[in-house]
DNA sequence: CATTGGTCACCCTAGATTTA
DNA sequence: TAAATCTAGGGTGACCAATG
């Protein structure tokens, strides 16, 4: 089937010469491949009449294999941040999701040869990896935009990745814990206090962090994007209009929703104020929290004190800790529970719809006790006859 | 006052969650 | 659904608060 045969040319008046595999492909278009060694060139024949056999031979030439069509992808991709229209991190994650996934798992496959059942070991093979099903879910969905891709280019017709995703339909979205009044008012109290062996600075910046998370429900890019400007002390609000990402980029927010003023409880306003005066270090953007130089607060440093005053506030014993952005959710709770309406909780959210308030905190607003009491009370407050009866 | 162990800065990768 | 951010975690070296 395939043969080696030592090939001599000239090229440029330097003579060369080098090994051949000749062949033809299961399509029987003729290729060839050279090599230095005749060790190599033998090794090269074996493999690829082994893979003709099995079908599962692919060309080096060839442009629409799976690997060859995600890299492919991804050079545009990176085109697509260049030009401003996605994110950079968009960007990183597909890049990360070809590199890491698709190039080891179905990188070999043709695309047009693609089948649903690939598609979906893909899928089992990123649960066995140890992945939760509902992100393994997601990495088929990214996917996806793979296939959209190579479809625009011509390299296939059908719709594998869409086909096997209707088969992954009815994965359960996992929800994060939040606390309970009691429990957020004990990790309020060990954030307070000094931590042994803690520096106070940042032992204040975590504490600073709690209250705005737990009171203002305020998330951590937020948080981390304040500025001097943000705080207004006379008016009693922080106006939320920056976001500081993972890159220390200071970006504005995605919608004018995401604008918004937050009234501020009197304790936080005396935080800040001592806060700025003791250990606020000046700053380009004039942003307020960063480290003594000046840097950004590292993310994987706020985890890690987090814990440590999980741990002191007793908070630790589940295998599921609770993440930061719980705060988050225990404000929206807490905001609720107090009486606010949830479009007024919407709004000190940031959130452009209520509904998306109550899809992502539902967990809280519709407590069944809380139902069944306000059943109750709507009840007595209202007689019916059947139940003089 | 020297030691020391926890903490923090800075580096990284990758999975999970949020949200328009 | 698409795109973003957040969380989790590993590693290294400097540094600082408590301790004896």
């Amino acid at each position: 089937m395939a043969s080696v045969s030592k090939r001599a040319w000239t090229h440029n008046g330097v003579k060369k010469e080098a090994w051949a595999v000749r062949y033809h492909d299961e399509k029987g278009v003729r290729r060839s491949k050279q090599f230095d060694q005749k060790k190599a060139a033998d090794a090269f024949k074996r493999k690829v009449e082994r893979e003709i056999e099995d079908g599962t031979h692919t060309p080096d030439g060839d442009s629409d294999t799976v690997d060859a069509v995600s890299r492919e992808f991804v050079r545009h991709t990176e085109m697509r941040w260049r030009d401003g229209r996605i994110g950079r991190g968009r960007y990183e994650h597909l890049n990360r999701l070809v590199e890491a996934n698709v190039v080891p798992i179905l990188g070999r496959i043709r695309f047009r040869d693609l089948k649903a059942s690939d598609v979906e070991g893909f899928y089992r093979d990123l649960v066995a990896k140890g992945l939760a099903p509902f992100t393994a879910r997601s990495r088929v969905l990214d996917f996806a935009e793979v296939e959209k891709f190579a479809r625009r280019r011509g390299h296939l017709k059908t719709q594998p990745v869409r086909d096997a995703l209707a088969e992954l339909r009815g994965i359960p979205r996992p929800r994060i814990r939040t606390f309970t009044s009691d429990e957020a008012a004990r990790l309020l109290r060990v954030a307070g206090a000094h931590r042994p062996h803690a520096k106070v600075r940042f032992c204040a910046m975590m504490n600073l962090f709690v209250n705005l998370a737990a009171f203002c429900g305020m998330r951590q890019g937020e948080i981390l994007g304040l500025t001097t400007a943000s705080i207004d002390p006379e008016r009693r609000i922080i106006r939320v209009r920056h976001n500081l990402t993972c890159y220390d980029e200071l970006k504005g927010p995605k919608t004018a929703s995401g604008v918004r003023d937050i009234p501020m409880p009197s304790h936080i306003i005396d935080l800040l104020d001592v806060w700025m005066r003791d250990h606020y270090v000046e700053d380009p953007r004039s942003l307020i929290f960063r480290t003594p130089k000046g840097t950004r607060i590292d993310a994987g440093n706020i985890h890690y004190s987090w814990r440590r005053l999980l741990e002191q506030a007793g908070l630790d014993h589940d295998d599921r800790p609770f993440h930061f952005h719980a705060l988050r959710h225990f404000a929206a709770s807490w905001m609720i529970a107090n009486g606010l309406p949830v479009t007024d909780v919407a709004g000190l959210l940031g959130h452009c719809k209520f509904d998306t308030t109550l899809q992502v905190y539902a967990h809280s607003v519709l407590r069944p006790a809380l139902r069944h009491e306000t059943m109750e009370r709507m009840v007595a407050a209202l007689p019916s006859p059947a139940l003089a009866a």
